[in-house]
DNA sequence: TAGATTGTTAATCGATTAACAATC
DNA sequence: TAGATTGTTAATCGATTAACAATC
């Protein structure tokens, strides 16, 4: 009934959809087209919709502009939000880098590390030291943490970024953390995902019978 | 009934905390165990176990030893599982100098990218040309690849995969990417669950009063 | 108007959990 | 034996889908 964690994710995607949608220069779109573009029954896309009062119209489906104005209201897309990244290794460096945030208003404002050779205090997005994290937290008042670290410092560094006043956190390091739960934890475990694949090409393989090969 | 994606997942996760277990000393673990470490209930423990024949004793638990042999068959990984990767970016790099795959089994052969100032046939794992990816891909038998291209170019990377025998696909780029229902694909969106994550602090701040501040 | 699409209620489906007999 | 734990069936729960009245 409430907004679980799938409902959200579809809703992120609804957006991503109807952003592509605009750029072709579509201005309604049919709950009909919009669950073809993320793959799920049309029904859906409107109890979705009906679950946080988004309402279109009878006949003439949803306006694209007003559908996206919606959205971004609802996944708190209209300011920026700051985050901060503790670990600076393939990972974490890889993130620092990423393009992607940027247009999701998303902005990493500061990375943490133990290792000296990797501080850049006068960088656009400053490396420095771990230890400064708490108060860095503190004064900025950041609520979204990156954990990027290896596996071993990942629960110390969850526990001082809490501390600090962090309220979600996206962890890449490969464990389930744990932590009180007014705190948003997600986890992406890369080895577990690819596994995972690893496991259903496998399966198939052997259920439907081998092909080609 | 079947093993559906998150019973795989489960499964993954269990033998994680096996070798967790494993290491500290342990020798035998009951369902109640095994739930509490991964957060799942007992009966769901055992519910997965039996799902796919793996038996306890009736007063002794479950022997980590045996199980863990147990979930390696399973999950396929008694053998390495050779992946290729396509696109050498922020995150494309971060993946093949990733540690973490080795001791799942899993190695990144080779990596392809459009850019030839990425090249080097030479080093451990060569980068390639993206044309000759198909070649590769079909030389050596490889059934995983790993797309971290650019969004623009990721439905055409993985045509390529696909035409050439891939039949598993770990996607960074951000769309969910489609393909016949012969080829299992795991899309990877950072940017969509680190705005899920912010979404559920900032739902969690309006709902459950604020705090501090 | 007739036809098409929404919004919502009811039905279905699948996954998780509870209950408990079997048994070590 | 008595107590504890498994393995499995039945109940519950939640999410998805079907059906359809409302209406543009």
């Amino acid at each position: 009934m409430a907004a679980n964690r799938n409902t959200i994710i579809r809703l992120s995607k609804y957006k991503s959809a109807l952003f592509r949608l605009k750029a072709l220069g579509f201005v309604k779109v049919f709950s009909d087209n919009l669950g073809d573009a993320i793959g799920v029954a049309p029904t859906q896309v409107r109890k979705d919709f009906s679950l946080f009062g988004i309402s279109g119209s009878k006949r003439g489906g949803y306006q694209i502009e007003q559908l996206i104005e919606n959205l971004n209201a609802l996944l708190g897309k209209n300011q920026t939000e700051k985050a901060i990244l503790a670990g600076i290794g393939n990972i974490g460096a890889a993130l620092l880098h990423y393009k992607g945030f940027e247009k999701e208003g998303i902005k990493i404002v500061a990375g943490f590390d133990i290792d000296p050779s990797k501080y850049s205090k006068e960088a656009p997005t400053p490396i420095l030291p771990l230890s400064e994290m708490g108060d860095f937290i503190k004064e900025h008042g950041i609520k979204i943490g990156i954990i990027a670290v290896p596996e071993i410092a990942a629960q110390i560094v969850l526990n001082a970024m809490v501390t600090s006043g962090i309220k979600g956190i996206l962890n890449f390091a490969p464990l389930q953390l744990k932590s009180s739960n007014d705190v948003i934890i997600n986890n992406i475990n890369i080895e577990l995902e690819l596994e995972n694949v690893i496991y259903h090409v496998n399966a198939m393989s052997t259920t439907e019978g081998v092909k080609s090969n």
